[in-house]
DNA sequence: TGTGCCGGGGT
DNA sequence: ACCCCGGCACA
């Protein structure tokens, strides 16, 4: 089945919407009747409910079809909201067509109205005629909606969102999409709507695409969930993803923080080819490594139909951010409790190609486990009780507030288990003065006072002689008869 | 001052 | 290795 057949016989296509507003099922139709009169189909794809009703983060995709059926291979990031913005060229010409988008023909334009109470509706005002970019924008986050111009020419990342939610559908009971409140991401919703992502993804097996399906280097970049405040994260969230990847930390975008929008940002041109990490400053340069190393075509020619599109990424790389999250993973970091920002303040929405790629390539269960677990590990062994010891679990959803809470010390990872069993009683008791984040010093160095200067703070609980006392000194634990630590009563 | 336990010695 | 204890630090 072509695309085009995919999607007339399955698509069911809503538009995301706003808070209360009901469902916009059945657009699709009208979508692509409209598309199709414009020699083109345009087929808005929300995510939300696209399996199990998991009330998934929200995106909006576009599947650009010539006239003729054919999937547009040109990048594609401008929908137009009305869902009649046919701009199937590339930045300039829709970025010109950005302006001449027409009016909104939605048919349920009266029940979207019909759900904005007080408030002026979006759609009555500047939605109409405004695109909104498959990033995410929300017209319920703000009637005013930037497109920055770089991320203008968009990716394929979405039309391939917009494939992959379509083959779902095809190959499901395509449920109608509902419009939900949006003002707030909740955490299941992120991992909910990357769920569904991996999900529909994973289970396109039919290779409806006019690319090589087969290929797992087919990007595959769903936007994230809409965040509240998209002009702010929108570059951190870029810049972040390298240093993600780096650390190959799963999906963090859950937060919805407004973080501190920075200027020094760095556009960078990634390549998304299976284990071809190249990073390049230039679109060109990325273009023609693709051609010429992937695609294997001449990397001169200047007859590509654009598919080599498909196979890298656009990110915005925060220099500053991107130092700060280098540093955190610096060799010196391990004595460091905390977790590096980078993990701490997930970015409010990201490209998530990287992470989809990624995880879509190492399918981690951790990914589909609860949002992250504490193990606490106590030594067993006598004299040697230790405070113990909070190992956080790398899980697909880390909070910030997680990881400040629970992680009193986290041990270098090149540590084995067995090291973790301190020695002797003067190193035993370093990880617990070093559980403090505040002391940047290197671990305990000879100058310390031989006697003193080490020795374990008094524990605060019973111990044996407390609880059995002196009269019954056959019931303590070994340790505390022979006056070592208490390995019953640890603290 | 009582308690926890380190360091060391004895067996 | 097991047992014991002097002595110090801490509450």
């Amino acid at each position: 089945m072509n695309s085009e057949g995919l999607l007339n016989t399955s698509l069911a296509v809503g538009v995301s919407g706003c808070r209360g507003a009901p469902t916009l099922a059945g657009s699709c139709g009208r979508h692509m009747e409209d598309g199709k009169a414009n020699g083109k189909i345009v087929a808005t794809v929300d995510s939300h409910k696209i399996h199990n009703n998991l009330p998934t983060g929200r995106f909006l995709c576009t599947v650009l079809l010539d006239s003729d059926g054919a999937v547009r291979k040109q990048r594609n990031e401008a929908i137009a909201f009305t869902g009649t913005a046919l701009l199937p060229d590339r930045r300039e010409k829709r970025l010109s067509a950005f302006n001449k988008v027409q009016p909104c023909e939605m048919e349920d334009r009266s029940s979207a109205d019909s759900r904005s109470t007080g408030d002026q509706s979006p759609w009555d005002t500047e939605v109409k005629g405004q695109l909104l970019t498959g990033r995410g924008l929300h017209p319920c986050a703000s009637s005013h909606i930037p497109v920055p111009s770089h991320r203008a020419a968009g990716h394929a990342d979405r039309e391939v969102m917009a494939a992959a939610a379509l083959t779902s559908l095809s190959s499901s009971s395509a449920p109608a999409f509902t419009l939900h409140p949006q003002n707030t991401v909740p955490e299941a919703t992120s991992r909910g709507w990357k769920e569904t992502l991996s999900t529909s993804y994973s289970s396109s097996t039919s290779g409806n695409w006019s690319w090589d399906a087969s290929d797992q280097s087919v990007p595959c970049t769903p936007s994230p969930p809409l965040p509240t405040n998209t002009s702010k994260g929108f570059l951190l969230s870029q810049a972040e993803d390298i240093t993600e990847e780096t650390e190959n930390t799963h999906f963090l975008f859950e937060d919805p923080i407004p973080r501190k929008r920075r200027n020094s940002t760095k556009v960078m041109f990634k390549c998304l080819w299976k284990n071809c990490d190249t990073v390049l400053s230039s679109s060109s340069g990325i273009q023609r490594h693709v051609r010429t190393l992937h695609l294997g075509r001449n990397g001169d020619s200047d007859d590509s139909d654009g598919e080599e599109d498909f196979y890298y990424s656009e990110m915005e790389v925060n220099v500053d951010t991107l130092s700060e999250g280098l540093s955190c993973l610096s060799p010196t970091s391990p004595t460091t409790p905390t977790a590096p920002p980078i993990s701490q303040t997930p970015p409010p929405f990201r490209p998530a190609l990287i992470s989809l790629w990624a995880d879509l390539r190492c399918a981690s269960p951790l990914s589909q486990s609860a949002p992250s677990t504490l193990c606490h590990i106590r030594t067993d062994h006598a004299y040697q009780a230790t405070a113990p010891v909070s190992i956080r679990t790398v899980g697909s959803v880390c909070r910030p507030s997680d990881a400040e809470v629970s992680l009193s010390w986290q041990p270098p990872p090149t540590v084995p288990p067995a090291q973790i069993r301190m020695v002797n009683a003067s190193e035993k008791r370093q990880p617990i003065q070093n559980s403090c984040s505040t002391k940047p010093h290197p671990p305990a160095t000879p100058t310390l006072k031989p006697s003193t200067g080490n020795r374990k703070p008094r524990g605060e609980g019973k111990k044996c002689r407390k609880v059995y006392g002196m009269e019954k000194r056959e019931l303590w634990c070994t340790a505390c008869r022979w006056k070592k630590a208490c390995q019953r009563f640890t603290d």
